[in-house]
DNA sequence: CCTTTTATTGATACTCAGTCTTGATTATAA
DNA sequence: TTATAATCAAGACTGAGTATCAATAAAAGG
């Protein structure tokens, strides 16, 4: 069994009977140690090897529909990749440094049910994204030097 | 003081001391007189005289700033426009018809706003589209006969 | 281990949304 | 009525993503 990102990816990829390619493991690898949301240009720019454009697109894709990949709207109406929490699940993203928090147990469905049923509406689906400062963004703004965080090191 | 959509537009452009030219006055009326979500070439192929993309592109988003228009994330990711009530709201899109209800007052403000402060965040901003089967959807699939809509005629 | 089958890949052309530039046009204010 | 901004069309460009297709590489069988 094998516990790192990478290899859950692989894994799954496995499971639902791809094939295991030097492209695919070297995605899995890159995907895994990424630490915040990214673009598909983005990351074959990162690849060791080089991979054309559309084996990027057809991974993620790939990812995306197994569920270990989600899209991530921006406030500006971008879209990206991150890496996903099997199951529903919202972000936290932070305007200042762009860093997303995955918040688990959306409490919000139960308001959106009530509050469609009223407009005679049946609900199949939501999509919620969350704007704000991070906790490491507010301390530094409190604080009296430097504008760095922990993820936007000036 | 104009009552139709169209007018309210060309006022709003003005009073941001925008001029009034044949291309937004053509782009406003026919924005005023779409009853669903849509996309920039999809207002051009509708217009009575020909405008440039750039044209249409730089107006929409004009009108968007202006608060006039919003953006609606579509299920699959796609970004259309839609006529906006000013102010803050949420939309409920019918995934059958495609057709989009504006949803005043929006009740999760609070909910939020207490899950991301246990994870620290200062909460800015959010952004929700809500996806089902509307009223007109629903009958229909309950009604024995026929698979077509008010919004989408067979 | 070699062959065959089938999936995968890269290259390239394409679409779609949106921006940028530039020279020509037009609304407004003087 | 003219000067001067703002606006416009055209077209080149970017970025994200898809489609096509011939070449290649995994996997499975003998």
């Amino acid at each position: 069994m094998t516990t790192s990102t990478a290899g859950q990816i692989l894994e799954a990829l496995e499971e639902r009977g791809y094939r295991s390619t030097a492209a695919r493991r070297s995605l899995a690898a890159l995907i895994g140690s990424q630490d915040r949301h990214f673009t598909a240009e983005n990351l074959r720019k990162q690849l060791p090897i080089k991979l054309g454009r559309a084996t990027v697109f057809r991974t993620l894709k790939i990812l995306v529909d197994a569920g270990l990949l989600c899209r991530v709207l921006l406030e500006d109406g971008d879209l990206h990749y991150q890496l996903s929490q099997n199951g529903h699940h919202h972000h936290l993203l932070c305007v200042h440094c762009g860093i997303s928090q995955d918040l688990l147990g959306c409490d919000i469905e139960e308001v959106l049910f009530s509050t469609t049923a009223r407009h005679g509406f049946e609900l199949t689906g939501h999509w919620l994204e969350i704007y704000g400062r991070c906790r490491y963004c507010v301390q530094q703004e409190l604080a009296p030097t430097g504008i760095t965080s922990r993820f936007n090191p000036g």
